[in-house]
DNA sequence: TTGCGTGCAAAGGTTTTGCATGGCA
DNA sequence: TGCCATGCAAAACCTTTGCACGCAA
């Protein structure tokens, strides 16, 4: 429902943050680290701005927010793949923070597990599997921790 | 080495917290419940001393620190020495905000998928599963929402 | 007696909110 | 012109730290 309205103004600043998000790829950066690329460039951006602006990013799927090792900031990714991300899952490693996209049909149960045996219906673009990935697994020997 | 040594003294506060994350079962509660609760009752323990035991109970095995994304604060658990000590999964309804926890065994296979096929280590302190509970489904037609 | 445990107060950080002003449509 | 967006400052929060005193061993 809902058509599709513009609901939002199209401004400077709501430019300017989407395409910096953009221009990281699938890199990923903390409220601080965005506050302090638009201090070193000319465009002026409030740090409220853009705090709003990430949840608006995130609530409509054009980014996604994630809490890596040191949990004492969020930090943002731009979704590249936008539509084909709807339906798969995320593995993001809290070592490196690569984020894995999988298709597995293994993966596809889970949704239907959640839903017939629990009731509950997954959100699969907010979800995000945390752990650690291969390559960090390999290089690093103390990950046991728990 | 270093055999076992007192390390820690038997104090009222920390016998009261431990009794009381015990006295939970397999539910979860936040620093600010915890404090609630003492200052509900007659035993009175600092929010800094709450703070200091369960940093050594997590970091003994004794009880479970999550680190939920999108959560302000760190939530507890118990964990029964006698049963399994399984980790639980994490539901959380975008609807209504109740988190659920689980350890139904089909979500436990995911664990050892994720870590077969995928050579994904997942850490299950973090990872939640987003959607809408059984409750918003029945009771929220427009729910679609967030 | 020794030295860890306790808890008040304050610091440190991130995120949110109030409110007057600015800018898009 | 109407309203949302902006951004400064301040508030709200969670968590950690400093320090003097208390208490278990």
């Amino acid at each position: 429902m809902a058509g599709k309205r513009p609901e939002n103004y199209q401004t400077r600043q709501g430019q300017a943050i989407l395409e910096y998000m953009e221009s990281l790829g699938d890199g990923h950066v903390t409220v601080s680290q965005i506050a302090r690329h638009f201090a070193d460039t000319e465009e002026a951006v409030g740090q409220t701005t853009v705090y709003r602006h990430l949840e608006k990013l995130a609530a409509g799927g054009m980014i996604r927010k994630y809490i890596l090792h040191d949990d004492k900031s969020a930090c943002y990714q731009y979704i590249s793949g936008g539509k084909r991300c709807r339906e798969h899952f995320h593995l993001k490693c809290e070592s490196c923070g690569d984020l894995i996209h999988t298709d597995c049909d293994f993966l596809d149960e889970i949704a239907r597990h959640l839903n017939r045996r629990h009731h509950f219906k997954i959100n699969m673009l907010k979800t995000v599997f945390y752990g650690t990935c291969k390559k960090c697994l390999a290089s690093a020997p103390a990950m046991a921790r728990r």
